[in-house]
DNA sequence: TAAATAACGTACCAGAAGGTACGTTAATCG
DNA sequence: CGATTAACGTACCTTCTGGTACGTTATTTA
């Protein structure tokens, strides 16, 4: 399945999928129902191995700055996974994608949204960031910038400069002392 | 040509090139020699057009603010092309485009830093930006907000939301007073 | 062991992709 | 006007796409 992250879901045709796992096309569409199933699938997988953990992290109330110091490097270390990130791709690349994927990526994104929001309303109350901005804003620019930070990460840009970018970006809303 | 924009480069095929501007495939393959050729002409004549301009714009050495502002909102008005940008999607999606298309590519995004990190240097003479960063730097930051700007608009978000958030990744650069 | 059921994969379908061979029309020129 | 050349478009090629009909193996059950 992590195939698809590295050649990206619009490259990769079914017949591809089929080729490298060595499983036959009708097994893919007995146990997915269509492509549009399979990604939705996919999607359901990545959730689990990279969103969770990511929401678990935002959970733990650490402080800001070190919160985020930690999503920029974690985001752009060469962990397991390759640079970019599905989830991004995929929000780029909405047409094509079936009912199915388009539903589960709404979802997804609402849950991102949402942690972010409650980990920016956490941050306020420590009088750590900036009061200037809505928690709802602040999730979304912190959405935005992060998602800059993978496209940037995936188009193979130094990576230093990635997340120099990122800190820059990310500074306004931390309260300076 | 300007079909191209509104579906994007990687969802049009020729046939429907074809179809939609009332040509014939041979005469495409004569004009162009290949898709290749096409897309790449087609940078040409999106250059010409946008970035031309953007960049005799740059070079009036208006005052930093009211650049920025500019940029931020003709990025973003409903002209007489579609949000997003042609450029923006061909950088994200270099594969599947031609060594002719990413030459081509890679020239106007150098094109565009130059310009870019020129005025910046001019602005850092006026004492109008931060020191810290040098104009080279600064460049690429401009770029990636400016390109994440397009980014948003093409994904049809809520205009003044993404402005707002340029704005505040922009705000970092410039000198308060 | 024999019958019934479930899982599997070969070989195909229709359609669209990029690309081209070649006959036909239009324009040029003596 | 007749001959040469240039532009054009129909109809085709190969390859690949998502998707499936149906015969063949395994597996279960009695």
């Amino acid at each position: 399945m992590e195939h698809y992250w590295r050649d990206g879901i619009h490259t990769l045709s079914i017949n591809e999928v089929c080729r490298r796992i060595g499983a036959s096309k009708p097994s893919i569409y007995r146990e997915f129902g269509s492509e549009d199933g399979l990604q939705e699938a996919v999607l359901g997988h990545y959730s689990n191995a990279i969103l969770s953990p990511l929401r678990a992290f935002l959970a733990l109330r650490r402080p800001f700055d070190e919160t985020v110091e930690a999503l920029i490097v974690g985001m752009t270390s060469p962990g397991d996974h390759p640079p970019g990130c599905l989830f991004t791709e995929m929000r780029l690349l909405r047409s094509g994608l079936g009912p199915a994927s388009l539903g589960r990526l709404d979802a997804i994104e609402a849950e991102r949204l949402a942690a972010f929001e409650q980990w920016y309303a956490g941050a306020l109350e420590r009088h750590e960031v900036i009061s200037a901005l809505l928690p709802g804003d602040a999730a979304a620019y912190m959405d935005a910038q992060l998602t800059l930070l993978l496209v940037e990460a995936g188009m193979r840009k130094p990576t230093e400069g990635v997340r120099a970018r990122a800190r820059l970006a990310l500074s306004v809303l931390a309260l300076e002392r």
